[in-house]
RNA sequence: GUGGUUGUAGUUCAGUUGGUUAGAACGCCUGAUUGUGGUUCAGGAGGUCGUGGGUUCGAGUCCCAUCUUCCACCCCA
């Protein structure tokens, strides 16, 4: 029964035109990581979804993919839970979950490998992670994510270290046309004590951050139905008002926050960085402070910053931050971390774009062997191997087919050369090597084919 | 989770107010060309019209459900 084969909502294949470019990126990516002192982890893709619940708030847990029990997931389900609905029915029939991200994996291993890790632990890992969302623009249901952590310091060195590479990765890309928007929780509650907001932390930050998408009146109308006064408001204007250079608006910000101990702390720790990331040799024209900063995961608790595109409509590509105590609820604390997450799907799509992507495509064999028959099959195999002994990467057509559909596979594949392997060829030992861009070819010994070749390289 | 949108050949898409046997381009296969690809020419194969119901004498076309695509919201990479 033939059935036309589909794929899961929200997920992709990537072709071989694809991968070479996303290859390119995470290559790329990961020179820097290392280059920085990180050092490579996996973890599985799926965890107890003990680990991964309660980590993401509300939202975050309604998007985890669940992992039904194998075998008779029933066995232990009775009526009255199941009269009770999918709460009391899920953990029942459900204990595994696939990674939401890999911050949490790594906060857990972490915790589980605390002896054997030495702090500052810098880690990089690059893996898909899977998110039950509906799918939209750049928006996916499984998708790689690119992180950089370093865990077990509070210096602000190392944040300056993640804002550092996340330039220097740009720059490698020849990527130019974004900006860093960098702030601060504290920064942000300093903000919402001045305005009077504490009390409604996160909504507070919520609306904040939909400032450039629904504008100042709305955010403001919002903010008023949380319980904003007028004076709080009229106090937040003037600090979303606050223009000119990054320090001279930390400087204004300073003397509206007067007293508030978190908020100077917040802004300390912005200039902190700024200086930092200047004394490690960046400019920190890319990056600009941003009151209205506020998004993150609720774990953040100091410095966080993301990176968008300013040519292309495209969301967040590189985000991040640092959060003080996240191995705190698997019982290690006083732990604190910092990250940065490279959003690969959304860099290639920018990239694709702009059209960034290096000309040269790739193609892995520069010669197609092309046997006439049975007998210069069994002779091409020898051949082959001189050639891939000499580092040439070769292919040959593996059945004697003719000569038309053999050259037609090399020109499809972009094989750059063919060998043509007949009986003449074979009685002279001297073989046709043709470049197929040119249609020019000439007979060759397999050494001299050798050397030409590797010259071409 | 909310609102909208999409689905016809391998791919991109036509298909009139419901009316005979559902078309095109590209791709694929064969030949022109028994030792020469990318060009050209000739011929050919390929479709349960996303799926399941319904209305109708008759459904690719209308209705319902469901899945999928894309977009916006919530939220996020």
């Amino acid at each position: 029964m033939a059935q036309k084969p589909s794929l899961p909502k929200g997920t992709r294949d990537f072709g071989p035109e694809q991968m070479f470019k996303r290859n390119y990126i995470i290559d790329t990516i990961k020179d820097v990581f290392r280059k920085y002192g990180f050092m490579p982890l996996e973890t599985p893709a799926m965890e107890n979804l003990s680990v991964l619940t309660g980590k993401y708030g509300d939202e975050g847990d309604q998007l985890l993919f669940r992992v039904l029990n194998s075998g008779d997931f029933l066995s232990k389900v009775n009526d009255d839970d199941y009269a009770e609905g999918y709460k009391s029915l899920s953990p029942k029939i459900t204990e595994k979950g696939l990674k939401y991200d890999l911050t949490v994996p790594f906060a857990r291993y972490v915790v589980m490998n605390q002896t054997e890790v030495t702090f500052p632990f810098k880690r990089y890992q690059i893996q898909p992670v899977w998110r039950a969302d509906r799918p939209q623009k750049g928006r996916y249901r499984e998708f790689y994510q690119c992180d950089a952590d370093i865990v077990g310091t509070n210096s602000l060195v190392c944040e300056a270290e993640l804002l550092a590479m996340v330039q220097e990765v740009y720059k490698k890309l020849t990527f130019d046309a974004y900006q860093i928007a960098i702030s601060n929780r504290k920064v942000l509650e300093g903000i919402a004590e001045v305005c009077g907001a504490k009390e409604e932390f996160s909504r507070f930050c919520v609306i904040l951050d939909k400032l450039d998408k629904i504008g100042k009146e709305k955010v403001f109308s919002e903010l008023e139905s949380i319980g904003v006064n007028e004076a709080g408001l009229k106090t937040l204007d003037s600090i979303l008002s606050l223009t000119g250079h990054n320090i001279s608006k930390l400087d204004v910000l300073a003397e509206i926050f007067g007293t508030s101990e978190i908020g100077q702390n917040g802004i300390s720790e912005v200039k902190e960085t700024l200086d930092n990331l200047s004394l490690l040799g960046f400019l920190t024209d890319k990056v600009s402070v941003d009151f209205t900063l506020a998004r993150g995961l609720s774990y953040y608790t100091g410095m966080i910053y993301e990176v968008k595109p300013t040519t292309v409509k495209m969301g967040t590509i590189t985000a991040g931050g640092r959060y003080d105590n996240l191995t705190g609820v698997f019982g290690l604390q006083g732990i604190s971390g910092v990250g940065v997450s490279f959003g690969i799907d959304r860099i290639y799509d920018t990239l694709e774009e702009l059209n960034l992507f290096p000309i040269s495509e790739a193609k892995y064999s520069k010669v197609l062997l092309v046997p006439f028959d049975e007998e210069a099959q069994r002779h091409s195999l020898q051949l082959l191997c001189q050639l891939r002994n000499a580092g040439i990467a070769s292919e040959v057509y593996p059945e004697p087919a003719k000569m038309k559909k053999q050259l037609g596979y090399a020109d499809k594949k972009g094989i750059p050369f063919v060998l043509l392997i007949g009986s003449e060829e074979i009685k002279q030992q001297r073989y046709t090597l043709k470049y197929m861009e040119t249609g020019n070819q000439d007979m060759f010994t397999i050494e001299d084919v050798i050397t030409n070749l590797q010259e071409e390289l």
